[in-house]
DNA sequence: ACGATATGAGTAT
DNA sequence: TACTCCTATCGTT
């Protein structure tokens, strides 16, 4: 899935693509009739990202949706509609992978595609698509309603507003494993299995110790890296966490028995929150 | 044709 | 801790 730098990139996407016009908007599979036929033919005021969830403001109401394990944006459109790009090459598909844009001449007439599989929503422009499937919520809210939602939210290390003492006060209060607090979106919004797993690791925590018996400048340096890694993210559009000149991707995620890269020793896989959890038994206590 | 799996999270027991 | 939701993909019969 998506973590939080999907959704990042996703609002800056948005922002880009359809700011200030209208949109059609439909839902070819159906299950979103209803919300389809509200928002239709308002105007994109603009995206907001927090922690994983993306709301889309079409003037006083709000598109709020959450992609859950597997869902995905797939963009489609021509020259002027995904050529131009703030955050690196056009991507078809942000989800579960980002697959880059075919190859786009400006001299295509473009046609909106069919859509593929089951499209709970679609975007339309006269310029290009967005279709997105496969989310766990999909609904219309007010502006207060937006507010209800992050409002439980713990703070978001890529957002600007974010507060990192709220995150480091609320650990310190909870017995709970941190590797548990990692990823729980109530302390801290964003973070996914992926980064947990690799940010404990740079960070030299063991995922099972106690929120309140990790020292206040450990859970400071936790934040950091989290921050750092999930900036990088939204910039390439890729998790990778490994130092230069590394020839993997991560230090620990899905390395279950392969020899720790900094130290040899066996990535242990368990299993925490029914998630799977890798961890080094030597690099983190 | 199945079955397992996935970067998530709410609700029930 | 278990079940539930939502979908595509990849491996095995």
């Amino acid at each position: 899935m998506p973590e939080g730098h999907s959704i990042h990139r996703l609002a800056a996407a948005f922002d880009e693509l359809l700011a200030g016009q209208r949109i059609d908007v439909s839902s070819p599979q159906g299950r979103f009739a209803d919300g389809a036929r509200v928002l239709n033919g308002r105007r994109y005021e603009g995206s907001e990202a927090y922690g994983k969830h993306l709301f889309q403001h079409f003037d006083d109401l709000v598109l709020h949706t959450h992609l859950g394990l597997y869902g995905s944006w797939t963009f489609d459109g021509d020259a002027s509609f995904v050529a131009p790009h703030a955050i690196g090459a056009p991507r078809r598909r942000i989800g579960e992978s980002e697959e880059l844009a075919g190859e786009i001449t400006p001299t295509d007439v473009w046609a909106p595609p069919e859509p593929r599989g089951q499209v709970r929503v679609r975007l339309a422009t006269n310029h290009g698509i967005a279709d997105l499937t496969g989310p766990n919520q999909c609904r219309v809210l007010s502006a207060p309603e937006t507010l209800a939602v992050t409002s439980r939210l713990g703070p978001d290390p890529l957002r600007a507003d974010a507060d990192p003492e709220r995150f480091i006060t609320r650990a310190r209060q909870l017995r709970r494993p941190i590797g548990e607090l990692v990823m729980d979106q109530a302390v801290i919004s964003g973070p996914g299995n992926i980064y947990r797993a690799e940010a404990l690791f740079i960070a030299g925590i063991h995922p099972w110790r106690p929120g309140n018996r990790v020292s206040i400048a450990r859970l400071r340096t936790l934040w950091d890296v989290l921050a750092e890694h999930m900036k990088n993210g939204v910039e390439t559009g890729s998790i990778v966490t490994t130092s230069e000149g590394e020839q993997e991707r991560f230090y620990v995620y899905q390395r279950a028995g392969l020899p720790c890269l900094v130290c040899t020793t066996p990535i242990v896989l368990e299993e925490m929150a029914a998630r799977k959890l890798y961890r080094c038994p030597r690099c983190q206590r």
